[in-house]
DNA sequence: CGAAATAATGGATTTTGTCAAATAAATTGG
DNA sequence: CCAATTTATTTGACAAAATCCATTATTTCG
């Protein structure tokens, strides 16, 4: 299948801007004892624990000899100790000694800081938005094995109901059309949630990484045994990570620990992504029923899930 | 304001992602005869035009004595040639050869299928999430001179009233420690506003920066003769743009032309920025009245301008 | 006009990276 | 078990890439 020159043209022109970019970026460290290979094989042996030469090799694409000089260079300077390897006598483990580490420290904290410059001069939106877009690039050009931050559930904050309004009422707006009066359905509910809340019956969960958001659900008691699931919501840059199931789950989880009997929930047959998360989770469609809401003609769904 | 160390550390996490992978793609052009600098250097001169040496150092940072090597090498094969510049003497405009643009076209198709290759393996949609990504990243670090963009004022559209909700949630919980009974009432004017609103006599302002929404207003009718602003919010990030101002003068602006008699608005008298934006658009402090609410102990103002 | 700044280059040197071969320990296949 | 092969690391010799300092030719500015 052929592919587009002009997106394989601005994959190249990204490319280019970020070597610039990372390239910018390293200027500043440059002036210190480390050059920048060096510097990459320290920050390797910093996060990574009890690594070898060839681990090194390998996650950096370096030349072993070139490297055998590199980590000699370190041995002679007292950053750095070796241990013979228990399970490969050619092997050597190579372990910071309390001076190395202590060495190079500052290096990361430059690093972290000329970072932090670039982020503080963007809103907390635009850091949002920053990170998200790279943890898609991330994972979609990253080898499959290579593992990604962990996504976090988490209790909802001041901000986070706002959050699921505007997410809701901006995608569904943009995907299904939905007019005003949808958000504005929401922000009822959303503003029902705050006022009401019962910690002891009723919760929501926030599905995030990296300080993130990618999701949302809340769980709210709708009589002695019934609870019900509303407002479940995954960013579509999130899609694939399981961060829908996780968010039900917990839903389910949280309602058996409570007691409740049943769950239940109201959603439209155009959702398919949510609606193939209930029927996984085992909910049972219970009745169906067209309406015109939010500008549309929509067929309303009930679902239940007997505990 | 700090910066979140999850995400610097998730932003230099990615910048060592994107480092090994145009790594790896630079090693497919690397057994050419052509080192990764002077490619560099023949990728600027075949993309740009009329540019001089003096361009390279600053576009790719490059040791002027360097380039000018390499650029001696390409003229003894014959792949460019110079032309003394008739703005400046000292100058020389570099051109490719006909035989030199020939040569090169060659390695541009080979980066171009590498680039292709990646891209194949993914849908069309991730395509475009892909490429959507990386220039969201572009826009977003580009250089600080390049982010001049200008603030645009707009009338809010579906989700935007969430997003009030949301920022407003946050940050007076994180500044001001409210807590979430004031996400609730946030929520209840704005689920109230989505609700009743009058596009007549009512409107709300969305700033925004690059598609990013770096502050809001909003003004609704109190009675025949009276309208209220509410909600206005700029974020901390955004601060000296003249974001606020320009958000009260629009409210002005629109309450004179619907031919209101006065603007009535209420707040708190520990939000001194907006507090200063309202006694600069000519507001008069009206009430003071100490009340408990959101957890904390404060004084709500009332505010009105005659128009 | 003369002093200072700028664009480009040459000389000398250092730093960085590569290739081939050597050493030493493990693994494999009879 | 042992010879052959493979793997992990190191050394030697060298080449390529990059940098620092000084110089020349122009231009710009006061």
């Amino acid at each position: 299948m052929a592919v587009s020159e002009k997106r394989i043209n601005a994959v190249r022109k990204f490319n280019r801007f970020y070597t610039k970019h990372v390239g910018a970026l390293n200027e500043g460290l440059l002036n210190s004892r480390f050059s920048l290979t060096e510097m990459r094989v320290l920050y390797e042996l910093y996060s990574g624990d009890n690594l070898t030469a060839g681990d090194l090799v390998k996650s950096l694409s370096l030349d072993p000899a070139y490297l055998s000089r590199i980590l000699k260079k370190f041995k002679s300077e007292g950053l750095l100790k070796t241990a013979k390897s228990a399970r490969d006598g050619r092997q050597r483990v190579l372990i910071f000694t309390e001076e190395g580490r202590r060495d190079f420290t500052p290096f990361i904290k430059a690093s972290q800081d000329e970072v932090a410059a670039i982020l503080t001069l963007l809103s907390d939106a635009e850091q949002i938005r920053l990170i998200e877009a790279m943890n898609l690039i991330s994972s979609t050009l990253a080898p499959a094995e290579e593992i990604t931050d962990p996504v976090i559930i988490r209790s909802h904050r001041p901000g986070d109901i706002g959050w699921v309004i505007h997410r809701h009422g901006a995608l569904y707006a943009q995907e299904y059309g939905f007019d005003s009066s949808f958000e504005a359905l929401v922000a009822k509910v959303g503003e029902d949630f705050l006022t009401n809340y019962d910690p002891e019956f009723e919760h929501c969960w926030i599905a995030e990484r990296n300080d993130v958001i990618l999701g949302s659900v809340s769980l709210v008691k709708k009589d002695l045994s019934t609870a019900q699931l509303r407002l479940l919501y995954v960013e579509p840059t999130a899609r694939g990570l399981g961060v829908g199931r996780k968010l039900v789950d917990e839903c389910i989880r949280f309602a058996r620990r409570k007691n409740y009997v049943k769950v239940t929930l109201w959603t439209n047959s155009t959702l398919y992504a949510a609606i193939h998360l209930y029927e996984e989770a085992g909910f049972k469609l219970i009745d169906e029923e067209p309406h015109h809401s939010f500008g549309q003609d929509l067929v309303g769904q009930t679902w239940d899930l007997i505990l």
